[in-house]
DNA sequence: AGGAAAATAGCACGACCGTTCGTATTTCCA
DNA sequence: TGGAAATACGAACGGTCGTGCTATTTTCCT
């Protein structure tokens, strides 16, 4: 199961199975993947054509032939932003058995990715600033797989308390706020303050978590 | 005393007290307003000097002659920023008493400033994605600012365990860290998802805090 | 009041932006 | 293999950007 109830036109860019791409979708595909990299240093509103056609050795009408507009690009961009999350967020900690091993490899895969990989950013969260306050079907597209991801964070949650890991009366929305305010409390230190020591603080804040939520000692 | 050990030249664009303002120091000044009304929506890169000239009803040039250029402009903004943020989240706060009725104080300020108050952002959080990527002296000025309140914001922490409001064991950045996440997550939820419930969750985390590292109930 | 100094305006510049259009090239299938 | 369709290019558009210049106006002090 995928994140599940992901908005719609999932499938839209995706490669189509066994058959070899066609010129243009590799193409295309090789333009994302290069714009989901500037992107996530000088963030989505900081994208631009004619930058991402140097970077591809392309022009810019046959980069923006691609897309037809500015929006339809970023918009790709976050389509791309959230299919390598799921594959490297969510599917390898759904290995893990259901409860606290997943909910700890979740959280463990959410700061690798956030924080520690490769210096660059997370466009969930350097978008959320750049598109509180604007409108469009950018902010549309970005918030709804937000919502997707935190909507299965929170199941996992919900699981744990199913199988004993978590107190029942735990309220799982509450658990994620707490947990998505460290991995953000984490972004904000460790990639603008250069503060090495977030990352432990966030390993910290996340077994202050457990403790809280989890079972008492005594039953 | 002020955040204390914040970065040199705060009294550069300090009104010269008694005195009236000098015409240029006191348009300069209404500039810096509007320009951090702007930038508090758009953010200090979508901060324009065309767009500032506009809503001031200026000439562009007559904007910029006041600077010299966009990042000196960018800078008074942050120090702006810094001492509203100062007056309305850190003074205030001081009226309370050491412990945890400041701390109590600094946290539902900073809540109110960032998140509540009129739908305008915060720009130490907003400014932190634009510029984690970006040196320079635009960046140098807002993680001073950032730096110099996060400061104030642990020797808080620390009065709170001297006075014993707090354990004594309790490591002033972790929880730091951890209530600035409050903080991060509420602007996130709040600003960006639209969120209401949001409000209340920072709270209720707060107080989950508070529970963690106050004093047992058995001493 | 007058004259130096400060403040503002006006204009132009080069650069980059997203986008359009006509044309050349390449790809793919019948 | 030929020819339609897909793909890419090049040039140009109107626009905005930050930033220099040179006047002109306003402010302030003697």
């Amino acid at each position: 199961m995928a994140l599940s109830e992901h908005p719609a036109k999932v499938a839209r860019d995706a490669p189509l199975d066994g058959r070899a791409l066609l010129k243009g979708r590799q193409t295309k595909a090789s333009i994302i993947e290069a714009a989901l990299g500037l992107a996530s240093h000088i963030g989505l509103e900081g994208l631009s054509i004619g930058a991402l056609a140097e970077v591809t050795q392309m022009s810019k009408s046959g980069v923006f032939a691609h897309f037809g507009s500015r929006e339809e690009l970023q918009i790709s961009v976050i389509r791309e932003y959230y299919r390598q999350f799921e594959a490297e967020v969510f599917y390898p900690a759904m290995q893990a058995r259901r409860g606290l091993p997943r909910l700890q490899a979740l959280f463990a895969n959410w700061m690798q990715r956030v924080a520690i990989e490769l210096q660059s950013g997370c466009i969930f969260i350097s978008g959320a600033v750049e598109f509180d306050d604007r409108p469009g079907p950018v902010r549309d597209a970005l918030a709804n797989s937000v919502q997707a991801w935190l909507s299965a964070f929170c199941r996992a949650v919900v699981q744990a308390k199913e199988v004993g890991d978590l107190r029942a009366d735990a309220d799982e929305r509450q658990v994620a706020f707490e947990i998505h305010g460290l991995i953000l409390s984490l972004h904000y230190e460790y990639r603008f303050l250069k503060n090495p020591g977030a990352v432990e603080r966030a390993n910290t804040g996340f077994n202050h978590l457990l403790a809280r939520y989890g079972q008492p000692a005594t039953l």
